[in-house]
RNA sequence: GCGGGUGUGGCGGAACUGGUAGACGCGCUGGACUCAAAAUCCAGUUCUGGAGACAGAGUGUCGGUUCGAUUCCGACCACCCGCACCA
């Protein structure tokens, strides 16, 4: 063993161990316990960032833990290959979007191998690979012929200039990000795929996610904000564009009575009839059209509005009331209309308040007690109807009720469920994405590309001349025939949202080209057992996930409901407090880190620096730091082989000074394998605990105690910073209690150096490789079995009892520990230090609380 | 704006079920080794007062529950993430 801990030649020798034994290639084996552990697959950007190194780092752990544990880990990488920014950089640099893709995808992969993670790269995918999105293209017509997938109008950015669509990211304070032109909102026909048919079924099964964060969970029910409300529909006073009335959802129809104005929004069709005889109208559409499609635009803008002069009939009073068009009204939720409430909505209120709409009140506070007052804000609490006529003193429930049967009776509406959520739109007017495979005849009538000529074909060999498409520059790549006539491809390509929505499953059978998955190997790897990525896909892409897999599911492709079992949603990577990016200049690159320390030390590091759900703070020392770490575990061990082990072995004279006297002392213990002591295992009866000195039993017990703790914190809190900690304790504990005069001593010492390397094994896998070897094991470490607990070295005669009174730490003292209440208690009332805070006070009572404190509470 | 989260020493963080606040690491200070430096090792390190024993304060702010609150409840402040065409 070297003296000297060499990160490069200790990591390459690892690796190509690793990779000479295939050692991270798996099959399927029912007779094997399963665990699939997956990390979100990287976008090819360019280079590894630091986030990457995280969540590939705490993908890695897992995956490694649970193959010592004895299970049949399968552990893939690919890439999310299809997406703008390659357009963007082909643009720039005048190449073309493949031959950039692929170029990343070669040098992110050695980067990934050279970090040492244990994938099974036999199983890679890239997604803008024809053997992958043809799946993706079949399984897209299957939905079209059962009816989940259509086609509708909706709003997209337009830049007028470029003469394209813009992504949201590409608009910037309204105006194009290339050429700064006002951004315009335009209505184009989009491929939609109906996700509303899954949402009750998406947010029931929320509640059989146990493992997931609770974060998120909440944040897909409110996503998908199942709500109980009231469709109805208000009589136009005058028929308008060959419309009696309008129709609004609302989730209140206990505040019906408080109606005061309705809202369209601006591409609501009566919105434009009556622009029709008025141009300032028409000029406020116009206005409207030119903002953001972004929801957090539209919510956070200034809420304006102009008067339709239409007026609409109000069902229960027959009162006129005006309609509007307002600017934070959406076309594509619910109807495109709302009912206003000013007294009891806030928002109502505010453009009540700028219009000078009447505010009027139709709830009070139930208890009386709450504020209310409506000319200074809405009250928007549920409460007991007044000025309501014959529905005033109903309470919310029985108001909704009321009410809403009688516009039922009257049949202007019915009761029903409604979604937040919308419908996936899956068009994007991009070239850099997977083709949608539609055909449509001369006639508009739209085909599914039948099953035998797919693929359709991404053409890879393009020139980005210009913002333009090229499949849609090109007329050539769109003319086609069906059936002896002529066609259209559809050139709108998927949102790459649908690659990354089933690559998890295509990763158990990335080899099969007859068909989209392999239902024995998927339904034997999967659900995915363990799931890490960022917190930023919390929503969308976990989402679209789950709908994926219901719809494998009732395709006959996979037989469970779910697809990831368990969720790590891990935090960003900040540095001086802001998140990486190259506009900041505060990147930290992570080849650099490794050329100097070695993969093991920013693996290390990544772990150590905080919890996985937190941002992590990037510190330069604190690298240098794991880095000493690794150092000092690795001189403990050359010392205690050299000092207690090698020397038998090794030619005389080139071991250490002390080594010879070792020797003789071990030589003479009568517990000692004579002459055969040194790195073979030794007997279990030397560990055994009435034979030891106490400072070996304090080491034991420290060993035994931070197997117990590793093992939870990896397997149950997934805390790796917490595990590391107490490693780092073992091995202060190991240097302060070394003793290598008896063989009691050197066992104690070796049983604790064994664990610290088993423990560390899934964090540093290459200092770890080579430390199990230096202590003499000829298998490999990743393929030892997880140390165990050994009960009986956790006993202790006695722990530090706390003493408190009136809640404040006044004294500690060792307390046996078969100690009874009453002898606690009377422990701590003979104490000095307590005594003096009693001074004479009468005790009112006192709290025990066996194996903790005691607490007296005088006064 | 809406939804979700975070806030503890000089810094990253620990305290898992309401029970010793600050484990572990970084940084800093002092010491050992060295001609010297680096590296390494040893000791100390929340703040205030005290030579010390020890005492007081202290987990974003304010309030509440409790024998006891970083932990539970209420209000507030600051920052971060997401908002459907970035991935």
């Amino acid at each position: 063993m070297e003296e000297l801990y060499q990160a490069d030649r200790i990591e390459a020798e690892a690796q190509a161990f690793w990779q000479d034994n295939r050692a991270f290639e798996v099959q399927a084996d029912p007779s094997r316990e399963k665990f699939y552990c997956l990390s979100m697959f990287p976008y090819p950007s360019g280079k590894l960032h630091m986030g990457h190194v995280r969540n590939y780092t705490l993908g890695d752990v897992i995956a490694r833990y649970h193959r010592m544990t004895g299970k049949n880990v399968l552990q893939p990488m690919g890439w999310d290959a299809f997406g703008l920014p390659a357009e963007n950089a082909a643009i720039q640099n005048n190449t073309a979007p493949a031959r950039w893709t692929y170029a990343n995808i070669d040098y992110m992969r050695g980067q990934l191998k050279r970090l040492g993670f244990a994938y099974d790269w036999s199983r890679e995918i890239a997604t803008c690979q024809p053997s992958y999105y043809r799946w993706e293209q079949w399984f897209f017509t299957r939905l079209y012929e059962k009816g989940l997938a259509y086609k509708k109008v909706s709003a997209v950015n337009w830049c007028p200039k470029d003469q394209t669509v813009l992504a949201n990211e590409q608009v910037v304070n309204g105006c194009c990000w290339r050429c700064d032109t006002a951004v315009e909102r335009r209505e184009i026909p989009q491929w939609f795929i109906r996700i509303t048919a899954y949402a009750d079924e998406l947010l029931a099964d929320i509640d059989t996610l146990v493992h997931w964060p609770e974060q998120v969970r909440t944040m897909q029910r409110n996503w998908i904000g199942k709500s109980r409300g009231l469709e109805m529909r208000f009589a136009l006073e005058t028929p308008t564009a060959g419309l009696d009335d309008i129709a609004i959802y609302t989730t209140r129809p206990d505040t019906l009575l408080g109606v005061t104005y309705l809202a369209l929004a601006a591409e609501h069709p009566l919105a434009h009839a009556a622009a029709a005889g008025n141009p300032a109208l028409g000029e406020f559409i116009d206005t409207c059209r030119r903002s953001s499609v972004a929801e957090a635009d539209m919510a956070t803008m200034a809420k304006k509005g102009m008067d339709t002069g239409l007026f609409v009939l109000h069902p229960l009073n027959g009162r006129r009331i005006p309609v509007w068009v307002a600017n934070f009204v959406l076309m594509e939720y619910g109807t495109g209309a709302v009912m206003s409430v000013p007294g009891h909505d806030q928002r109502d209120w505010e453009f009540a308040k700028a219009y000078g709409l009447p505010i009027e009140q139709v709830i009070a506070p139930a208890a009386g007690d709450a504020d209310c007052d409506l000319s200074r804000e809405a009250y928007v609490e549920k409460g007991v109807l007044v000025n309501s006529g014959e529905f005033d003193g109903l309470d919310f429930e029985p108001a909704f009720d009321a009410i809403s049967a009688r516009i039922v009776a009257e049949g202007r509406g019915r009761v029903t469920t409604n979604y937040r959520l919308r419908d996936w739109g899956v068009s994007r007017q991009r070239y850099w994405g997977a083709p949608i495979p539609m055909l449509y005849r001369e006639g508009g009538e739209e085909i599914p590309v039948p099953a035998g000529r797919l693929p359709v074909l991404l053409p890879e060999d393009v020139e980005m001349s210009g913002v333009q498409s090229p499949i849609k520059a090109d007329p050539e790549w769109r003319r086609t025939e069906l059936d002896g006539e002529p066609a259209e491809h559809e050139t709108d390509t998927f949102d790459t949202f649908m690659e990354s929505s089933w690559y998890y499953a295509r990763f158990t059978c990335p080899d099969l080209d007859t068909a989209m998955l392999d239902s024995t190997r998927a339904n034997y790897w999967l659900p995915v057992d363990q799931y890490v990525g960022g917190i930023e896909h919390a929503i969308l892409h976990l989402l679209y996930s789950r709908f994926f897999h219901k719809l494998m599911r009732d395709e006959g492709l996979v037989s469970s409901s779910e697809p990831f079992t368990r969720l790590l949603c891990q935090g960003m990577v900040l540095k001086d407090g802001a998140k990486m990016s190259k506009s900041k200049g505060n990147t930290v690159d992570p080849q650099e880190l490794i050329q100097r320390y070695g993969a093991d030390t920013v693996r290390l590091f990544m772990m150590f620096a905080a919890p996985p759900e937190q941002t992590l703070e990037w510190s330069d020392e604190g690298v240098a730091g794991a880095n000493r770490f690794i150092k000092r575990l690795w001189k403990a061990v050359h010392s205690h082989v050299s000092d207690a082990g090698e020397n038998a072995a090794a030619p005389a004279g080139s071991g250490e000074a002390g080594a010879g006297d070792a020797e003789q002392k071990m030589g003479s213990d009568p517990d000692f394998p004579q002459g055969k002591w040194g790195l073979t295992p030794f007997s279990a009866t030397l560990l055994q605990a009435n034979a030891l000195s106490d400072t070996q039993k304090s080491l034991r017990r420290k060993t035994h105690e931070t197997i117990a703790k590793v093992s939870d914190d990896y397997a149950r809190r997934q805390t790796f910073n917490t595990a590391i900690a107490a490693v780092m304790e073992l091995l202060n504990e190991i240097a302060k209690s070394a003793d290598r005069e008896s063989a009691k001593g050197v066992a104690v010492e070796r049983e604790a150096l064994e664990a610290a390397v088993l423990l560390l094994a899934p964090v540093i896998p290459h200092a770890a490789h080579a430390l199990w070897q230096a202590l003499g094991h000829t298998g490999a470490v990743i393929d030892a079995p997880w140390p165990a607990v050994d009960e009986s070295a956790l006993s202790r005669a006695s722990y530090e009892l706390v003493l408190q009174v009136n809640g404040k730490l006044r004294g500690r003292l060792q307390a046996p520990s078969d100690a009874s209440r009453e002898t606690l208690e009377g422990l701590a009332l003979a104490d000095e230090n307590v005594q003096r805070f009693i001074e004479g006070k009468p005790v009112r009572k006192v709290i025990v609380v066996p194996g903790k404190l005691v607490n007296v509470v005088v006064g």
